[in-house]
DNA sequence: CTGTTAATGAAAACATTTTTCATTAAGGGG
DNA sequence: CCCCTTAATGAAAAATGTTTTCATTAACAG
């Protein structure tokens, strides 16, 4: 039993094969992914899958910190599976590609600072970096 | 004539009710607005507005970035005036207000850490941080 | 004041997310 | 290993958010 099957057996979820299909699409995704494009992949392993289940999914693996939801440049939301800590999302904006990378001490800084100043006090953060990674650069240096 | 206008002007747009009326409820506005918002309080001034001039006219004033869009935690976008210099928000999760503040270096070296490490070109970032303001901290200390 | 044309707004199309409810199947107890 | 309970599912429909279409309006140059 895998890890996250542990997790939803703790909770008294069930392991079903909408929320395998679900977990499978989001492992072998490269980039955050739709609830349509998750549909669309998890199709290929449960083909009775319905979107309604995927939405019901992700919420679920939301709340067990099993996936983080990310702003699209498209407006969507996508969904990329949680590494183990505190971690942030760097995307290609040409080719869409995600990785994530640890939140440093320069954010806890400059959070702190914040709070000085705003009289705020801060418990979370969503900070993404857009840009191009390496296969783009090269692919369209100046085009 | 209003800076907006000015700038308006200078990129050969007219100057409507319509964009005066959303201006006005932006200006007014003390937390990020979502269109419908901005629908609802632009007709007081401008009784005839209309949804869709709303998303085209943000559209306008996003390219013209005198509007910046935030992610709001209720799903919709929100958008904000764009202050002078490179700003983030700060937003209450209790009562919606939002500040901005401006990125500090502490963010650049965290760029260039990751650059380094992951390859990427950097060229643009969302952050925003979430947290209670003073008002909501006093209001609510431990309910 | 008048003509040109950018801008507008209503309706409809489209996309995304949530709700409803009858049906299915996960997995514990016998 | 089968049966039962009930969580989970999926189709349809509703709700919500955003974009397109196109005839009409009004900004502003002349």
């Amino acid at each position: 039993m895998t890890a996250w099957e542990q997790q939803l057996t703790a909770c008294d979820c069930r392991i079903t094969m909408p929320r395998r299909a679900v977990m499978g699409a989001l492992l072998e995704a490269e980039s955050p992914l739709a609830p349509q494009e998750i549909l669309d992949r998890g199709r290929q392993v449960h083909t009775r899958l319905g979107l309604v289940t995927v939405y019901r999914t992700l919420e679920l693996f939301l709340r067990l910190t099993l996936v983080r939801r990310v702003h699209r440049e498209d407006g969507c939301q996508g969904y990329v599976l949680t590494s183990p800590g505190h971690h942030h999302v760097l995307l290609c904006r040409d080719c869409g590609r995600a990785v994530e990378f640890p939140g440093g001490d320069d954010l806890q800084v400059l959070i702190q600072r914040v709070e000085g100043e705003t009289g705020y006090r801060v418990d979370e953060h969503l900070l993404q970096l857009f840009g191009r990674c390496t296969a783009c650069q090269q692919g369209e240096s100046d085009a």
